[in-house]
RNA sequence: GGGGGUGUGCUUGAGCGGUCAAAAAGGGCAGACUGUAAAUCUGUUGGCUACGCCUACGGUGGUUCGAAUCCAUCCGCCCCCA
């Protein structure tokens, strides 16, 4: 079997490595044992957390084991790095139920049973620090001006936010994090996202200060798409793994619109395509491209939501693009009393009210300027009303723009 | 503790006491064009019982016929000094 270390390569995961030979030979060698960190200030994770939640699944197929941690002491902080403001904090109580909701999402990426993999939460060992003991024993491996260096700092420092004594103190927590993980595990990587470099390096050196240890530290490129915006976010928001959250169908569908540029490169990050399969698709020009685009969708659905979702998200989204109905499954649907739609409805009101309009001023743009439509057809004049007579089937279709969609039937 | 500065709509950022729902850009939304992509062009972008009304320029009071614009005070943030 070919190194681990290789494919991670190829697929674009890698972006730094403290070394790259050692860490190459590390998996050659070993069962490693490695960790990533996730952000527990949401109970759902997103779009943006694939790339390491997928590095970690190749992973743990080539035999090594993953530890996830979610910063319940440390969330409680919130990370400075990279940010233009400081993160909110959240109760500990919000983190665990958080916590939860994250470990269910993973659970489909990876095996976290506590012996092929783990999942922990640092408040576990950060929230029992004594001050004076932590402040001796890690503190002191830490410079201040090589702190202050780092460019997260850095920013906050130049700049007129300011930095709170409390962010400042993010990378020490984060870098007892791997040492703790290190004593307890014999855990000797940690990957993160490449804003995350520092912080894990200082993990990798306070390892070595206290354990006199080689530990390791990998990143991922941050992913941009082409169009400049962050992976995962979109106008209706981020893009979660919870399909509470965000649909099957609405998963499917971010996917699908991904732009010409970004397919091949997604498609070596979010699926288990081989690659040879991945460069095919990635030389489709054009139109061909909305092969490797469906192929993309699917597999990245089928991944975070089951085969048989995917299936359904497939169908829908072909039925409602390629020119046939719309699968009335995938369609937020809500019901209305028969009586008032037989007294009519003033179409503003009804874009608003199912949520295609944020309000009632927004319908009448959106009916104004030519986006509004029922069954297909479109209504500009504000003073439609909309009554049974319009219902087909029982039901409504009404759409705003090309692509949202919302049905409504008589209750 | 002292001194100076700053706080505007989703974001950045203009804003003479009336003509400010607030310039400009970005972002968003819609239309045209398209391939459920990109780029481009056009329109639009606080709310409402809608040619009028209401709510908004950090909070609260005040000056004024009239305040985002002036004053006081409080809060947050930034810079300098201690």
């Amino acid at each position: 079997m070919e190194n681990v270390f290789e494919t991670l390569k190829e697929r674009g995961f890698i972006q730094q490595c403290s070394n790259e030979e050692r860490v190459a030979n590390l998996f050659a060698e070993k069962q490693v044992t490695y960790y990533v960190g996730f952000d527990a200030t949401a109970v759902s994770l997103h779009v943006g957390s694939l790339v390491p939640i997928m590095a970690m699944a190749h992973l743990q197929r080539a035999g090594h084991t993953p530890i996830a941690i979610i910063g319940g002491g440390t969330t409680m902080i919130g990370d400075p790095t990279d940010k233009t403001e400081m993160r909110p904090m959240i109760s500990a109580e919000q983190i665990e139920a958080n916590g939860a909701g994250i470990l269910e999402q993973l659970q489909r990426y990876l095996k976290l049973d506590n012996r092929a993999g783990r999942f922990l939460n640092n408040a576990e060992w950060l929230l029992s620090l004594n001050y004076i003991e932590f402040l001796r024993d890690i503190g002191k491996h830490f410079r201040v001006n090589e702190m202050i260096r780092a460019e997260g700092y850095r920013q906050r420092l130049e700049r007129e936010m300011g930095l709170s004594f409390l962010e400042f103190n993010y990378q020490l927590l984060q870098a007892y994090d791997f040492l703790h993980l290190f004593q307890r595990y014999g855990c000797a990587l940690q990957l993160g996202g490449d804003d995350q470099w520092g912080n894990i390096l200082a993990g990798v050196e306070l390892v070595r200060r206290i354990e006199g240890k080689r530990v390791h530290a990998m990143t991922f490129p941050l992913l941009t798409t082409a169009g400049g915006a962050k992976m995962g976010k979109t106008a209706g928001g981020a893009v979660w793994l919870d399909a509470q959250r965000t649909s099957p169908y609405q998963f499917y569908q971010y996917w699908i619109n991904t732009d010409d540029r970004d397919v091949a490169r997604f498609l070596a990050y979010f699926t288990f395509l081989p690659m040879e399969e991945v460069r095919r698709l990635g030389r489709l020009k054009d139109e061909e491209s909305r092969e490797a685009k469906a192929v993309l969708a699917y597999e990245t659905t089928k991944l975070a939501h089951g085969a048989s979702e995917a299936d359904k998200a497939q169908a829908a989204s072909r039925t409602a693009f390629g020119g046939g109905g719309m699968d009335l499954e995938a369609i937020p649907t809500s019901a209305i009393a028969a009586n008032r739609l037989h007294t009519g409805i003033p179409i503003m009101e009804l874009f608003h009210e199912v949520g295609l309009a944020t309000s009632r001023s927004e319908a009448r743009r959106l009916i104004q300027q030519g986006g509004a439509y029922i069954n297909e057809k479109q209504y500009r004049a504000i003073d439609t009303v909309v009554d049974a007579k319009l219902l087909e089937e029982n039901a409504l279709l009404l759409r705003a723009g090309k692509k949202r969609y919302h049905r409504v039937v008589q209750k």
